[in-house]
DNA sequence: CCCTCCGGGACGTTTTTTGTCCCTGCGGCC
DNA sequence: GGCCGCAGGGACAAAAAACGTCCCGGAGGG
């Protein structure tokens, strides 16, 4: 494999990155939104219908996408070609080193950052998704467990999981019971949905929102509901959002006493139903079922989804609350995270 | 440094691989040629003058060359990017891939081969030339006895050493004595002018050519001769041109006996005075003084320096006669050895 | 069955590229 | 020291490429 050193062809011809840029956008954009049509990608990418028809007719050309009257679709080779080029992508834009830097940061082995920033722009969610669809697809093999937690940027993921492929033979759970989410975007419909684009089975873990303490003990003791626990708890992998804990808290429809207890406990994040600050310590857990916190340690690998600006704080404090193996982000939560991480190290100073 | 994967790039982005050829080859051009103006440049590369204008224009607002009214250089920064940008070219063009493979199959350390068929473009010798010179400055250290030969590929290397930079306390010696070129591309001169770029010294070795074999040998008892004789063989370093065996015979005038004599044996190729056949076997060697083929295994490093699809052939023959740690070749005599090799393949299996 | 959005074709306009001059002036050779 | 040649820069019309914009027949989905 020949590889060639970057910045000097950059001083030479800065001119190649960046309709380099802009063609594997287009690939990429095509892979979210296909099939898809000329003018409605056009607008979605904010260029005119006539060049990006430039382009698109050169990537016909290329082989790399094929026309149907229902729009445009990557062709298999340009699947192929566009895995690569995503590698060469964070190269040129200099992500591949803000996951380096990110990994060093929140001690997190393997980080990827895909562009954008989600809180900024719509798709960039769904690439999100992606990127984490597939990196879950390498890792899972037979016989895996696989936990799903809700949230927006969960139901991406499953969303985006190619669904052709090899079928792999995983049980996708639920990692926590109800959470009192819009059913889109609840655990147990994201478990479903993956179990289905991976070829696996899937469980369900249905829990009431907002019960007392003493009903969930109740509950706890049911043996239909320890079964499914005790299936739960088997978990091999993990994949599982990040949230900002006052906006979880919001759409969780805690109540004001609860929010305003968080506040003053100086919560950030939420993941699985916990709140922590900023250290990373567990400062309130959601009353329901699932797995614990402390389960987490028993896992093969812990995998953790989240992006936009907005999230920086949480994604923070979350790596420090617990251990994640890989994190799937974007360049907006990146640079937040690590404009922080600067700020400390001022302040230390 | 941030490498990037080629192929893939060659794919989406095909133009800009080309203008990245054309642009490097111009910088590449301007080098051998400097100080240069538009006109001689765009007829010596056979583009318009305006296509080339438009390039230079860009160049220049990079900062990598410098218009003088006597014409374009390049700039510092012109020379550091170029080299770096030489290896990514040889990348782009397969001829890093070309080299290696070479390399196999001469079992020679290190080849380097630069574009283009000197047999067909005059400028490709000088650059065969610019690239030894450069391998060769970085290899020399104080105190090395450097010898070296005649010919056209030879005085190539000395005319297009570059004589800025540290001055290196070489003794420049030529390798053998005369051996009836034309005084341009004899090795005395070479020697002269390697010495004077490089910063050292150098030493002659007046022998006449066509001496009686008893001549020769009252000569070499001479006590100044002898002399002389010490100080070559204490080379430390030889480059040396290789040539095609008849070819070089006509050139050194030798008789219509000794060319019928270097038929029959088969000679296929001549370096420092010695012929070889196909296989390897010196066959023959002039009558003159000076460092002896048994005497190579004693040099810390030698050097060969031959393009041309011609000379393919020679090149093949002396690569089996002798030691050769450095190769600088070009595409033309490069594709001519591997052709050669690959018939031998067929034939063999 | 209809309606929307698809790809493909067309075309005038704008922008860029290209060929071809000329001019002034420095540098090297005589 | 003077002269000649080639240097870079400026200019400009012609040619080519890129672009904005519209239209059309038709397939697919509701």
């Amino acid at each position: 494999m020949d590889v060639v050193e970057l910045s000097a062809v950059r001083r030479i011809v800065p001119e190649l990155v960046e309709t380099l840029q802009t063609r594997v956008q287009i690939l990429h954009r095509i892979r979210l939104m296909q099939p898809v049509g000329r003018r409605a990608l056009a607008a979605a990418m904010g260029i005119t219908e006539r060049v990006l028809r430039a382009e698109v007719e050169f990537l016909r050309r290329q082989g790399l996408l094929v026309f149907h009257p229902a729009g445009m679709s990557l062709s298999e080779p340009g699947y192929a070609l566009l895995d690569q080029l995503e590698d060469v992508l964070a190269a040129v834009e200099g992500r591949s080193e803000l996951a380096q830097r990110l990994s060093r940061v929140l001690r997190i082995p393997r980080v990827t950052v895909v562009q954008g920033d989600s809180d900024q722009e719509s798709w960039v969610k769904d690439t999100l998704g992606l990127q984490a669809a597939l990196l879950l697809r390498e890792a899972l093999t037979d016989g895996d467990v696989l936990a799903v937690t809700g949230g927006t940027t969960m139901s991406a993921v499953a969303e985006m999981m190619p669904s052709k492929g090899p079928w792999i033979a995983v049980k996708v759970v639920p990692a926590r019971g109800g959470l009192g989410e819009n059913v889109d975007i609840q655990s147990n419909t994201i478990a479903a949905r993956l179990a289905k684009r991976l070829g696996g089975t899937s469980i369900m873990l249905h829990v009431p929102d907002q019960m007392s303490p003493e009903t969930l003990e109740h509950l706890s003791s049911e043996p239909l509901v320890q079964e499914r626990l005790q299936e739960v708890r088997e978990a091999t992998v993990i994949v599982h959002g990040i949230g900002d804990a006052l906006t979880m808290a919001r759409r969780r429809q805690l109540s004001r006493e609860e929010q305003a207890v968080l506040r003053e406990r100086g919560a950030v994040a939420e993941a699985f139903g916990y709140f922590f600050n900023e250290e990373g310590t567990p400062v309130h857990a959601m009353t329901t079922v699932g797995l614990r916190l402390e389960d987490l340690g028993q896992l093969r690998l812990v995998m953790a989804v989240a992006g936009g600006g907005s999230k920086a704080r949480a994604i923070a404090a979350a790596a420090k609350g617990y251990r994640v193996d890989v994190l799937v982000t974007d360049e907006g939560a990146a640079r937040g995270v690590l404009g922080m991480a600067r700020e400390m190290d001022e302040e230390g100073s």
